[in-house]
DNA sequence: TATTGTTATACTCTATAACTATA
DNA sequence: TATAGTTATAGAGTATAACAATA
């Protein structure tokens, strides 16, 4: 890993001392987030396929028939925000939505063969992303950093 | 630190398998971030300090004189952006904005008393904050994960 | 009563383009 | 010509409240 200095950022030359900001987490993991979201972007260009919908496809692949509400409970999205990005995906050709057998106010959703191509598309796209995004650090502090982070989001706040 | 399970999503008793969004760092740093943010608004809540709002007064406290534009560049805050965050700062009484000296086309931002307070009141609220929601994490394995995520952000695009 | 999906709405963050005044 | 700050604008993510249909 390289000699990253926490306490100060580096702009065309310019060391900017932080202050207390740069001893915060939070700040740190707003600005990996940044530039993952802006590599992201570029991975997946052309495809339509933003970060919340990967994740629902991702869901509905693994879960075939899974509820509306559910996939969006398992991403922590919330159910009105989950209307807008159904219909993007239905309207692309890549999610089924039926009425559910169980529960008919529920819907049942599948993904579409396009939508398994499309899953495996950005897939592939995203693994080449995360692996640019993760090169200066070893599998098992990539394991250790996943774990992490999954430890601060199962938080109970 | 718990027994996280990074590919299923725990929900009101329900277990959600992710499929492969699971083993992707991306989407935990987004979790995570997330439940930083729910807390953090709740940590800061009548300050009206947000995440922003406290960088820059970090970074200003920390390099009184400094100019909007190295603020913004020293936080990855576009131009554009800083304007507005530098007026509620100053409309709020944190923030004196005065001419440079060296260019006439430059602020100098120093913070007033008042900012000073206010930075330390939000420090230690964010402190508190921050040891929350990293209580499951040891002192080494939060200044590895910080380290990580420097390293992250520092990635060139 | 509670839940599913829906609509409407609003706030924050982020991004780009074009303008002005200075350098 | 390049830079500092500004304005306008737009997209994306996230949040709440209220409603109809169904459980």
């Amino acid at each position: 890993m390289g000699v990253t200095d926490l306490t100060t950022a580096e702009n065309a030359g310019d060391a900017v001392d932080l202050g207390i900001l740069g001893s915060m987490i939070g700040y740190h993991l707003r600005r990996a987030l940044g530039a993952f979201n802006i590599d992201y972007a570029r991975a997946v260009a052309g495809t339509g396929i933003r970060q919340g919908l990967f994740g629902i496809l991702s869901v509905i692949a693994a879960n075939p028939g899974i509820s509306q509400g559910m996939v969006g409970r398992a991403l922590g999205i919330q159910r009105a925000n989950m209307v807008a990005l159904i219909n993007e995906l239905v309207g692309m050709g890549y999610v089924d939505r039926e009425a559910s057998p169980d529960d008919r106010r529920a819907f049942s959703l599948t993904l579409t063969a396009a939508g398994h191509a499309m899953l495996q598309e950005s897939a592939v796209r995203i693994r080449e992303h995360e692996e640019l995004m993760l090169a200066g650090l070893t599998a098992a502090q990539r394991r250790s950093l996943a774990a992490m982070l999954a430890e601060i989001a199962a938080v109970e706040i």
